[in-house]
DNA sequence: AGAGTGGGCCTTTTT
DNA sequence: GGCCCACTCT
């Protein structure tokens, strides 16, 4: 097994011959049957690690091969850089071919993919084409103003809070039921609050399409419609996409699985790709059902499946497989080693947080010195705050790393304060936006903002105009709305340039403004010059803005790209961690109460997901992998609680089984846990057989 | 009246 | 770190 490669990537191009690309030399038997399978319906159910991506880039390339135009092919992945590798990688591979141009390949996610045909035809809609995009956060806001429109907060009588109706909706659309079915099905405590909440949501609706935005999930309902109730763009967008490829197929919702169909049309040229035993999103409506009944959608559709394991030592494959082999609620697996043997999982109880922290730390320091890099160790946590006591210890010691999990760069505060002003600009009609930006200036708070904004919406043209000519109704802080007034003319007038635009936004007020305000002023600034730098390759403020909301972290793009080729280890929720892999993963905090989530125990169903999760986390790994548990916590000052280890590792009774080999970590010496001597020999014997791969 | 501030409390996962 | 609430200051 020597020619498959550990890591995926191609390496150079292989030069074209007569039959293009060597399909057999870079897959094997099943990835190659998948790959070839006949145009139509093809599932393929691909394990961990099974080379899943490599299968699809080769899919892609057979499609190519096929006849079919690349602008004909649509690749929608889980995220967008997924979908960048792939592309990126079946350019390479079929690149010097006449006649083909790789770059018209499209993909991305699906709310990339439903933004760009919505971004066409919103006017069918009733939004107009630039319409703006609300985040997470803004969908709270606007769905709270609607409770308070509507009355419903006030009074005694206990309203759930925006942010749970917010869910409650979004749910509603991801799993395309009723909020009476959802209400009745999940939430019954709150089911004699249907007819408000329908209220709500109705308002909610309003306001969205007086304003011209659409939330997250609207770039898929709307999507949806157009495909549903316009026949005219079904007919054009079933005519241009030939073949549909599907990436992470079990992780797609209702709403997805009924996009798919619809793009398909009678042509039904869909390929999925997923795993069953790596679903981890049904909070956000995926659904299961999808992948299993995709022979149900698709009668007569091929089946693959890839059952090879190329990534992982067998040690850790076998602790995946029995922690997985828990769950009932799947296809029957049978997931093979391929590569060589390597060193036992290690289990590792640690006192506290403190000192899993100090041994993980320390652990990332040996591995260096025996050769791993620091990009191919990472730290891998149910919840981000897991990776607190983590972050201080790297840093105290000096060792580079990179979180990926947490707020992102986009949705902290002080990036959406800049934003909203070229939002405004852009669209007048964004009440959020402008009630934002408007409380920035001192003087103005909630009230005068209602004051300003009821005056403001009167009014008619740009947002110029409207603070040019509208009638000031009477507020304390004349002067701060001035200085509003002239920033947001300013911000107007420099909307094909938004980089100038937000180092305007900066100059003027807001570099004061965080001064006067935060301790870490400095790192905000230099945040936004960075967020102006990048907005500068944009020709205008609207691109720009819906590059922002789709893109969500930074990191796909640019900056931690350039970050992570360089030596930083990796800390990251398990979640987005999907898709990766390193040669050495720590698991933390795998203890009860803690992995699995407490919100999850009491429905075997949830529970099952929680597992499906351990069992991505174990499966990251190549070669090392660390399972880590406090034995003590201190949730409050003075409160010790005691942990029992997770209970997924409980139930792998590994001791006995010899699934792992437990380290024992001194007590005060913290500092210097100790790793066993005959580990080295091995290791040094995996360091070649690595190298010479 | 309304802006601004400080303390108590909770915190899953993400496009 | 963010949200909500109560309190103080203008």
């Amino acid at each position: 097994m020597a020619r498959m490669s550990r890591t995926y990537r191609l390496g150079p191009a292989p030069t074209p011959r007569a039959s293009l690309v060597d399909f057999e030399r870079h897959l094997d038997a099943e990835q190659l049957a998948a790959a070839r399978a006949p145009l139509g319906p093809v599932l393929v159910i691909a394990g961990a690690g099974s080379g899943k991506t490599r299968t699809l880039v080769f899919r892609l390339v057979h499609l190519l091969e096929q006849g079919i135009p690349p602008e004909g092919i649509l690749l929608l992945t889980f995220t967008n850089r997924a979908a960048r590798e792939m592309l990126d990688r079946a350019a390479e591979l079929v690149g010097a071919l006449p006649g083909i141009d790789p770059r018209r390949l499209q993909g991305g996610t699906f709310h990339r993919m439903g933004h760009r045909v919505l971004r066409r035809h919103a006017e069918r809609l009733g939004f107009p084409p630039g319409f703006g995009i609300l985040d997470t956060e803004d969908q709270r806001d606007l769905v709270a103003a609607c409770i308070a429109d509507l009355g419903l907060s006030v009074g005694r009588r206990r309203f759930p809070r925006a942010d749970w109706v917010a869910a409650l909706l979004s749910e509603s659309v991801n799993t395309q039921r009723t909020l009476g079915e959802l209400l009745a099905a999940r939430y019954d405590r709150f089911a004699d609050l249907e007819p408000e909440l329908v209220r709500v949501a109705h308002r909610y609706r309003e306001r969205k399409l007086a304003m011209g935005v659409m939330d997250f999930d609207d770039l898929l309902l709307h999507w949806q419609r157009l495909l549903a109730e316009h026949a005219e763009v079904r007919a054009e967008l079933q005519a241009r996409y030939e073949a549909i490829l599907v990436d992470e197929y079990q992780d797609t919702n209702r709403i997805q699985a009924d996009i798919v169909e619809r793009l398909a049309g009678n042509r039904r040229n869909v390929t999925v790709v997923g795993d069953d035993a790596q679903s981890i999103y049904s909070f956000r409506g995926a659904d299961l059902t999808n992948i299993l009944e995709f022979p149900v959608r698709f009668s007569g559709c091929a089946i693959h499946r890839l059952t090879a394991n190329h990534r992982s030592r067998p040690q850790i494959l076998a602790l995946a497989n029995a922690s997985i082999a828990h769950n009932t609620r799947q296809f029957p697996k049978d997931l093979r080693a391929m590569r060589e043997d390597g060193p036992l999982p290690v289990l590792v109880p640690a006192r506290d947080a403190v000192q899993q922290a100090a041994f993980v730390a320390q652990r990332i320091l040996e591995l260096r010195d025996e050769g791993f890099p620091l990009r191919e160790i990472a730290v891998l946590y149910r919840a981000h705050h897991q990776s607190m006591e983590l972050q201080i210890e790297l840093a105290r010691r000096g060792i580079p790393f990179h979180v990926r999990s947490g707020v992102r760069f986009f949705e902290q505060a002080h990036i959406k304060d800049v934003l909203c002003f070229l939002r405004l600009a852009h669209n007048p009609a964004d009440e959020l936006a402008f009630r934002r930006a408007v409380r920035l200036f001192s003087g103005i708070g909630a009230k005068t903002a209602d004051r300003l904004w009821t005056a403001f919406s009167g009014a008619a043209g740009s947002a110029a105009d409207r603070l040019g000519t509208l009638e000031l109704p009477a507020i304390r802080s004349t002067a701060g709305y001035e200085a509003f007034r002239r920033l947001v003319a300013a911000v107007a007038e420099l909307l094909a340039a938004p980089g100038t635009a937000i180092e305007t936004v900066l100059s003027s007020m807001y570099e004061e403004h965080l001064r006067t305000s935060f301790l870490n002023a400095d790192a905000r600034v230099e945040d936004i010059r960075q967020l102006a730098a990048w907005a500068a390759q944009f020709p205008d403020a609207n691109a720009f803005l819906a590059e922002v909301s789709l893109l969500s972290d930074l990191s796909a793009q640019d900056v931690v790209e350039a970050a992570e080729k360089d030596e930083f280890v990796t800390l990251s929720s398990i979640h987005r961690a999907k898709g990766l892999e390193w040669r050495a993963v720590f698991l933390i905090w795998l203890a009860e109460g803690h992995f699995p989530i407490p919100a999850a125990t009491a429905d075997p169903v949830e529970e099952e997901e929680e597992r499906r999760c351990f069992y991505v986390a174990v499966t990251r790994a190549r070669d090392e992998l660390y399972l880590c548990h406090p034995i003590l916590a201190a949730p409050r000052d003075g409160e010790r609680i005691l942990l029992r280890p997770s209970r997924f590792l409980q139930e792998l009774d590994g001791e006995r089984k010899g699934l792992w080999e437990r380290w024992s970590l001194e007590e005060g010496s913290e500092e210097e846990a100790v790793a066993p001597p005959d580990r080295e020999a091995l290791r040094q014997a995996a360091g070649k057989l690595l190298e010479g791969d």
